[in-house]
DNA sequence: TCTGGGGTCCTAGGACCC
DNA sequence: TCTGGGGTCCTAGGACCC
């Protein structure tokens, strides 16, 4: 049986873990910028009782917010990623779950060799506890013959107070559970692909089970026709033999706008030095850089342009130094100027294991692999104790002089 | 005034090869 | 004027996930 853990709205509850005073009162985690904007993006039950919802612009429920005293939390992912890191580590420890799979920050998939419902439930409830008494974080937990009937074991683990937050779905029970979803619902159907089956009067889960595979293949493709498999008790999606990573993306809208070259260089830097350390802190090292810059595109009234640019290194690295240059002269050729930008990015991909680095045989002399993983070394090691940042690139720009204000406002 | 950030996979179409 | 058949690789865009 594959077993399905899902953290109970895990951001905030990384947030009120700490804060037992805060127990039973409505607390919403927002990304809030200073510009006043920022979306609601984890929320506990009780601010989901008083009307809020995951998306919603801070500056369209400030009143709902204030009126009943919600408590906003500014997100804060390193937090969440260090709470991930200990549920993982709590659960490979005591190694409860064969073929564990960490699947995004907040959802884990293990598989277990039991048939029986009871003892089934026992043992998952023993991982729930486990991660309860590590992190403090509350677990809804789902177990099927496949991911996809895992998930929705899950979806009414949650729904539904007499599971206990666990839900066993054996194939007896398939069709009732799946007669009582709604197709949208299903893990791999998302809003597009809703509209169409809803426009063919297909509604629930089961519906869409009934139809022919051929049809499931013309309509969605292959993803649709491994998750209508799944949802028929047949494994088809495969998690386990995930190889590494194969991007790392830093990108942020800004509070501001920003219209010359020079401030969108500062923005840029910064978040390459993001994404390098995060390269780095996973023994990765990569071979192919992108930029990508984008006006507003809320903003009608003004001019719109977005691109990116990517560039493949001969070799893989990992250094700050080389991965910036190679971004700002991408960056320097997808600027244009006369546009006001909203929004800028990284991304590293073709990662590899730095252990394994293929040298280029046409090397320049400047560039030195021993010294520059030294330089790398010594960098992270000194942001680590006095701070993110404490060294940087001075085109990263200096915190005390805030550059961005200079921009338009959005 | 104000609308996130970080990922994956699949497909169609074009460029190129023999 | 007419213009094959069989491949690979890359890219952009779309859809999905959390």
């Amino acid at each position: 049986m594959i077993v399905h853990i899902d953290c109970n709205n895990f951001f905030a509850s990384c947030e009120l873990a700490t804060r037992p005073d805060l127990q039973g009162k409505p607390a919403v985690v927002a990304n809030v910028t200073e510009a006043g904007g920022g979306i609601i993006l984890a929320l506990n039950n009780e601010a989901k009782a008083v009307g809020l919802k995951r998306g919603n612009p801070i500056f369209q429920v400030k009143n709902l917010l204030k009126a009943k005293q919600v408590t906003v939390f500014p997100v804060n992912h390193a937090k969440y990623e260090d709470f991930s890191r200990r549920i993982v580590h709590a659960v490979l420890k005591q190694d409860l779950l064969q073929d564990f799979v960490q699947y995004s920050i907040d959802e884990f998939f293990g598989e277990l060799p039991i048939d029986d419902a009871a003892v089934l439930r026992d043992y998952i409830l023993k991982v729930k506890d486990l991660i309860f008494a590590t992190a403090g974080i509350p677990v809804s937990c789902g177990a099927s013959s496949t991911y996809t009937l895992a998930k929705v074991a899950t979806h009414y683990a949650k729904r539904y107070a007499g599971y206990g937050g666990i839900c066993i779905l054996p194939a007896d029970k398939y069709e009732v559970a799946l007669k009582k979803l709604s197709v949208s619902d299903v893990w791999g159907i998302g809003r597009k692909s809703s509209v169409k089956l809803l426009g063919t009067g297909i509604q629930s889960a089961w519906d869409f089970v009934s139809l022919s595979e051929g049809y499931v293949r013309k309509l969605f493709s292959l993803t649709g026709v491994r998750t209508w498999r799944e949802l028929k008790g047949l494994p088809s999606i495969d998690l386990k033999s995930q190889p590494q990573q194969q991007s790392i993306m830093h990108s942020r809208t800004f509070a501001y706008m920003i219209p010359d070259l020079n401030g969108l260089k500062k923005e840029v830097s910064n978040f390459m030095a993001a994404a390098c350390s995060k390269l780095r802190g996973q023994g990765s090292v990569c071979r192919c850089v992108s930029v990508f810059i984008a006006t507003n595109p809320h903003r009608l009234d003004l001019q719109q342009y977005t691109n990116n640019l990517s560039y493949k290194l001969l070799s893989p690295t990992s250094d700050t130094l080389l991965l910036n240059k190679v971004a700002m002269g991408l960056l320097e050729n997808i600027y244009k100027e006369g546009y006001l930008y909203k929004k800028a990015g990284v991304v590293l991909s073709e990662l590899s294991d730095s252990s394994a680095v293929q040298l280029d045989l046409f090397q320049s002399a400047v560039h030195n692999p021993v010294r520059s993983r030294k330089l790398m070394g010594a960098i992270d090691a000194i942001n680590e104790k006095f701070g993110m940042n404490m060294i940087h690139l001075s085109v990263q720009g200096n915190e005390a002089e805030p550059v961005e204000k200079k921009g338009f406002k959005s």
